[in-house]
DNA sequence: CACAAAGCTTACGTTGACGTAAACGGTAGA
DNA sequence: TCTACCGTTTACGTCAACGTAAGCTTTGTG
């Protein structure tokens, strides 16, 4: 039962984020300039703590599923500490609600899109065969 | 067994197009200028057909799926009639491959985002439960 | 017949999400 | 010491996907 690596005290810099996730050090700079990241400093030098690296996880899946960052920013907030305020998380509850009405649409469009691609890929095939023998 | 509705003869003008997918006439023209749609023509106005009408479904749901219009252009010339060619067949088939997997990515980020949410709500409600009592 | 509603074209403006370039500072190795 | 990287800031540029406005025609209606 011993834990690895995520120490909370595990650093990164901002050349290992871009290149772990494939990014510019260009938009992770972007991030910080809209408050999405808001790393630490040693001296002028961005220091990207564990916290830092998740929420840059998030917005890098947020981004794959379309969503804009201040989307993006919206959903981050979400799971984050202090909302004390009753009507707060009255107000988040409904948020999240809607985020996952819009990602259940996501998931039956993805379903009908794979059917229709599976449906494509098959008539390719299909063309394959007949067409295999004659062709210019 | 009667067919109801979807003629092949049904037309739309760009106006209820707009009103039914909830977007503006720009837009629909829009996708006309880079060529993802063309329309007939009757006089100056605009003529949807089924077959155009489908296809602007196809682009939303594109949309949706965060999908850039090119790359929705791709998607679509999938289901179309004549790729006589066999490279051209064997291309296809490798882009819906590549197409599929990005959609499977995007299933698995959507499922984790939901299970996100879930717990997130579900700490909200734990917070209102908890906290009900002593608020200001 | 007037005029509102819907259609059209042309063309410049805007927003988000970075790209790219310039110009500079720290540091580690040959 | 030089030069190669890494890091930084500031700031203008770009591209997609429309928004918006102007100015014009066509069509239906009180």
């Amino acid at each position: 039962m011993e834990q690895t690596q995520p120490d909370i005290t595990t650093e990164y810099s901002i050349s290992q984020l871009s290149k772990e996730f494939d990014i510019t050090t260009r938009s992770i700079r972007h991030y910080e300039d809209i408050d999405l990241l808001s790393p630490a400093r040693r001296g002028q030098t961005r220091i990207y703590s564990q916290v830092d690296r998740t929420r840059l996880r998030l917005i890098l899946r947020g981004k794959r599923l379309g969503l804009s960052l201040e989307d993006s920013r919206e959903i981050i907030d979400m799971y984050e500490p202090g909302k004390t305020n009753i009507d707060q998380l009255k107000k988040l509850i409904d948020a999240i609600q809607l985020q996952r009405s819009k990602l259940n649409q996501q998931l039956d469009d993805i379903s009908k899109l794979l059917k229709d691609l599976n449906q494509a890929e098959a008539d390719c095939i299909d063309a394959l065969k007949t067409n295999g023998t004659n062709n210019s």
